[in-house]
DNA sequence: AAGTGGACCTGCTAGC
DNA sequence: TGCTAGCAGGTCCACT
């Protein structure tokens, strides 16, 4: 579910009104991918300062450290001054004097896990080998390029592998794809230096441009306040198996690489 | 080193 | 109506 836009703005919709909360309480369901690394008690009391994001990971800064929240393929974070009592999926509860943050999460893929910030341990291992933030001005053509030249996957793979650029998942590398006109087969290292310099701006506005219509919600996902997003409606060609081309009404194909699928316009994406 | 496939887990939908 | 197979926004890990 959770790509850059909807973790940012998830992020957004919270981060200033948690911001020099007090933990009062912690309350842990089922288990998520990592365990939480600390016991949940030494959480509370520690005062919340800024909430901030690295790919599509949230960082909660703690007075002694932190919490590394992913929201997997269907968490969704939820920031309530009254939470109902905690369902099934109800996975996690930071319970503080100005509201209760909650990971909600079906299928438990996603994970909230503590570190003391030193640099090591499974949050700092986690962010370690990320790409660039698709927004960091050093993310360009030439740096696409340079980095594409070293792989043989296939370009759509490429995008997802986050550890040349990171944020866009299924959704957005398939829409940046199809506004860069590039077919998502293509070897990385056969893109030119130019068609990198329009996947670079393609990934870039594609996730800008997400990020403005609140995200995309295909099913469940929610901000913080539990609005939905909007840009699903706006997609080219995810999720559009067998519907026209918006550029050249070619019938929309659906494929399958790495086991993912990927949707793309045979006739404007060129290898 | 880089690429591939499997693994994790649950819910929903389409099709029989 | 009810069961089942297939699919879903992510990404780590073991293996080649």
């Amino acid at each position: 579910m959770p790509e850059l836009p909807e973790v940012e703005v998830t992020r957004l919709s919270f981060a200033q009104r948690i911001a020099g909360a007090q933990v009062t309480a912690v309350r842990v369901g089922k288990p998520l991918r990592w365990p939480l690394g600390c016991e949940p008690r030494e959480l509370v009391d520690q005062r919340v300062g800024d909430v901030s994001r690295r790919g599509k990971y949230l960082w909660l800064a703690l007075e002694r450290g932190g919490l590394l929240l992913h929201l997997g393929m269907s968490g969704s974070l939820a920031f309530s001054q009254s939470p109902v009592a905690a369902g099934s999926h109800d996975h996690f509860d930071l319970v503080t004097n100005r509201g209760t943050l909650r990971l909600t999460d079906p299928r438990r893929f996603g994970a909230v896990v503590w570190s003391a910030g030193s640099g090591s341990g499974m949050a700092a291992k986690l962010l370690a080998g990320l790409g660039l933030e698709p927004f960091d001005p050093r993310f360009d053509g030439a740096h696409l390029h340079a980095a594409l030249r070293r792989r043989r996957i296939a370009i759509k793979q490429a995008l997802l592998a986050g550890d040349i650029v990171v944020g866009a998942g299924n959704i957005y590398a398939c829409e940046a794809l199809f506004e860069a006109a590039i077919d998502p087969r293509l070897r990385s290292e056969r893109l030119s230096r130019a068609r990198c310099e329009r996947l670079a701006a393609a990934v870039r506005e594609t996730l800008a441009r997400a990020l403005a219509l609140g995200g995309s919600t295909l099913r469940d996902f929610r901000d913080a306040h539990g609005m939905a997003g909007e840009f699903q409606t706006q997609a080219r060609v995810y999720g559009r198996a067998g519907q026209p081309c918006v550029r050249c009404s070619a019938s929309v194909r659906r494929i399958v690489q790495a086991q993912r699928a990927t949707f793309f316009c045979p006739g404007c994406q060129r290898r």
